[in-house]
DNA sequence: TTGACAAGTCGGAATATGACGATATTCTAT
DNA sequence: ATAGAATATCGTCATATTCCGACTTGTCAA
């Protein structure tokens, strides 16, 4: 097990805050079996859209996600694949309780 | 890739926010390694002890630590072995770029 | 028992986060 | 051009988090 620097303790920090709510976290989990709109996410949470969008924007914003637009709407995908094994550790460990 | 529920998500989310936080995060990586007191914690981390003793009831509180005293210090380990798949990913995130 | 060390608690200040209504932007269809 | 849909932004409020000094508690050793 390597050490993480101070430098690198603060980024995995900030990467956590960035997961570390439950819209955002349901989001990924759909986002990573494919691309969504805005107002997709949105009802899949149970929040409305322009919520969904500030959650979408603190995670394109930290580089997990991009945005294109497909002519009304806006689709997001995930850009940051090591985000798959924390949502796997996360899943695994609430699979185990079923 | 199985769907976690509204309080699963709550629950990641919780846990997810309880590491997020560079000296809690230096303090797990140091407790998998075996136990340390708030002292050892603190220093390792630049901070007085204290506040490392906050950080600790934190984590502990979540069930993520237990402690024991043994004369005037307290030892502190992790009882969350689940905890070590997430640092993990986070570690292996990091070690790549290096 | 006293002094000193280790750890914990309390209260307040500064900052960050989250929710949400109101408003704005961007595009499509008519 | 205009209406309407989808998304984004702004301003504000409430709450949560972090940091820190001051103080307390528990333990040991002389």
């Amino acid at each position: 097990m390597k050490f993480l620097d101070q430098a690198e303790l603060q980024d995995a920090a900030e990467c956590l805050r960035t997961l570390a709510h439950p819209h955002r976290l349901r989001m990924l989990q759909m986002l990573f079996t494919g691309a969504f709109t805005v107002g997709e996410l949105a009802k899949a949470c149970g929040i409305q859209s322009h919520m969904a969008s500030e959650h979408l924007r603190l995670m394109r914003d930290r580089g997990m996600l991009v945005s294109k637009r497909q002519g009304r709407k806006i689709y997001y995908s995930v850009v940051a694949p090591e985000l798959h094994d924390i949502l796997a550790c996360l899943e695994k460990k609430y699979d185990i309780s079923r």
